[in-house]
RNA sequence: GGCGGCAUAGCCAAGUGGCUAAGGCAGCGGUCUGCAAAACCGUUAUUCCCCGGUUCAAGUCCGGGUGCCGCCUCCA
């Protein structure tokens, strides 16, 4: 089966079929960096992180593109409130989105530029459609003048007459039609400023997008990314910017990611209901965010709540569970001692055939517009079918489950590259989880061992009323244990 | 006002014309266990918001209705 992206521009699912064969190029519109980073920018970031992780494993070369907005209004009053350089402000969120990313397991986009880096690209484009006709420039400022360019609206399914008569009182009366928007803003007394041809000014917008996807991806590449509140009117102007400069249209497909909600309500800052991953990730392992957020299309809204991340890290607990009993089976059945695999007993063919069936729907489902909820449903069928076999077949000759316990290996390893969930060692996120949830709880560590050492004794005793109040009380601090012959663990629930 | 989306079990959520309507969470019964936990096995939607239509066949297509949401202004 063959890639499919649904392509906004067309509101239906396309094949995909890219421009150099083997090859992707991929932009997508990153953060202004005036601000931390909130739970939606982070859906935005994982998704795309997976479309990249996935193009990838099927072998595309992948070439993903994503800009920093580091001069705009939002960045210069916060600078201004501050009493700092617009760059402080800039390089302070730029870092902290760099942090947070590289917490989520997002893989780092392989050109990450910077609009303020690309001044000249930007000149030269307005410039460009000055001479086209497409722009005007009004005391110091450029505009884009719609009118001017036939297919404006085209993206968002809009046209002029609509947008027209819906459209607010502008109070900008530089225009010449309320729906044009500025290419380039003069600089007012104090503020940054970049010397132009229309004299001292900065860019706007919509114009650092074309500049910079022109420059590393050519003037059409394929797949062109962001949240679905870019849709217009940012990509709508980056469309006619770059149509109107080169007659080309700057993408083939168009990928808008859903909303994520908070409570079945738009986050906002006038709710006051914004989270940022800093704060969500002092509660919470990153894999259990990246989780909750795939187990949705990406087109769908999803809605946040502390019950959802809940929910989502006890699913994730049961993969980890299974990649470490996992993990102790291939040490005790190290691959070297496998079975050929032309001497394989028909069962335990049939659960090396049955892991390569779910390993082959997780990719239909992923060729199918990146369906990561469907993919993770065959990812669970696999971790039902592996505990099935550890459970089931303690019989089975030891080279032979050497066999399936390395193909079992494999297909996790596989999932979890493209999800970037399940992709850690278990241990270590047994580990990590742990120190989450003892600090969000303020236990400690010792206190728990101390209890747990004293139920030891008490049953080693065969004290069981005793044994059964120190478990009691460890249940009240949502400790669970865990008897085996091998001593007690404990986890925090 | 214009444009667009969504409505599937107690909750979350795939499925967009045809095998038994994925998967997760929660619940229940069983195996295991000193008791538990985990895991495994079994079980939980005769039905997909409502009404009408097309079709041999519809959750899936069409028309109408109801409810919710997003965009049209900076926004992932």
């Amino acid at each position: 089966m063959s890639q499919k992206i649904f392509n906004t521009r067309t509101r239906t699912k396309e094949t995909f079929t890219p421009i150099k064969e083997g090859a992707v190029g991929i932009y997508v519109c990153g953060i202004t960096a005036y601000d931390v980073c909130h739970i939606g920018h982070a859906r935005a970031a994982v998704v795309f992180d997976v479309v990249v992780r996935y193009l990838r494993s099927r072998g595309y070369e992948v070439t993903y593109v994503k800009n920093f907005t580091d001069i705009d209004d939002k960045i210069i009053d916060r600078a201004n409130r501050e009493g700092v350089d617009f760059r402080e402000i800039s390089e302070r969120y730029i870092q902290a989105h760099d942090d947070d990313m590289a917490a989520l397991g997002v893989q780092t986009p392989t050109v990450v530029p910077k609009a303020t880096e690309h001044m000249v690209e930007m000149i030269t484009l307005i410039k460009n459609l000055e001479e086209k006709g497409y722009a005007y420039s009004v005391a110091g400022d450029v505009y884009f003048s719609i009118r001017d360019f036939k297919p404006y609206g085209g993206l968002s399914g809009r046209n002029l007459e609509e947008m027209m008569a819906g459209a607010r009182v502008d109070v900008n009366d530089k225009k010449k039609n309320p729906l044009d928007f500025a290419l380039w803003k003069n600089s007012k007394e104090g503020e940054p400023f970049w010397e132009s041809p229309w004299g001292k000014g900065r860019p706007g917008w919509h114009i650092e997008c074309s500049a910079m996807s022109g420059r590393y991806l050519g003037e059409t590449f394929d797949i062109h990314g962001g949240g679905e509140d870019l849709i217009f009117p940012h990509h709508e102007n980056e469309i006619a910017q770059s149509m109107a400069s080169t007659g080309k249209p700057p993408a083939n497909y168009w990928m808008h990611n859903g909303f994520v909600k908070i409570n079945s309500e738009k986050m906002s800052k006038s709710l006051g209901n914004i989270f940022p991953v800093q704060e969500i990730l002092k509660n919470y392992h990153p894999e259990i965010l990246r989780l909750f957020m795939l187990q949705s299309h990406y087109r769908s809204p999803v809605d946040y709540s502390e019950e959802s991340l809940t929910e989502a890290r006890t699913a994730l607990i049961r993969g980890y569970r299974t990649l470490q009993l996992l993990k102790e089976a291939r040490m005790q059945f190290p691959a070297e001692a496998r079975q050929e695999s032309s001497g394989l007993s028909e069962k335990a063919e049939s659960y090396i055939s049955r892991f390569a069936k779910l390993a082959e729907k997780f990719d239909e489902a992923m060729d199918d517009d990146f369906n990561t909820a469907q993919a993770l449903g065959y990812v669970f069928e696999m971790v039902r079918l592996t505990n099935n076999f550890i459970v089931e077949e303690k019989k089975m000759p030891a080279p032979e489950k050497a066999a399936i316990l390395e193909e079992a290996q494999k297909v996790f390893d596989r999932f979890g590259e493209v999800l970037g969930v399940f992709h850690g060692d278990p241990d270590s996120f047994f580990m990590a989880d742990q120190e989450t949830e003892l600090r969000k709880r303020g236990l400690k560590i010792d206190a728990i061992e101390d209890l747990v050492r004293q139920r030891q004794a008490a049953r080693q005793n065969k004290d069981w009323s005793r044994a059964d109040e120190l478990r009691k009380e460890l249940a009240a601090m949502n400790i669970v244990l865990k008897d085996s012959p091998a001593g007690t663990t404990w986890t925090v629930e």
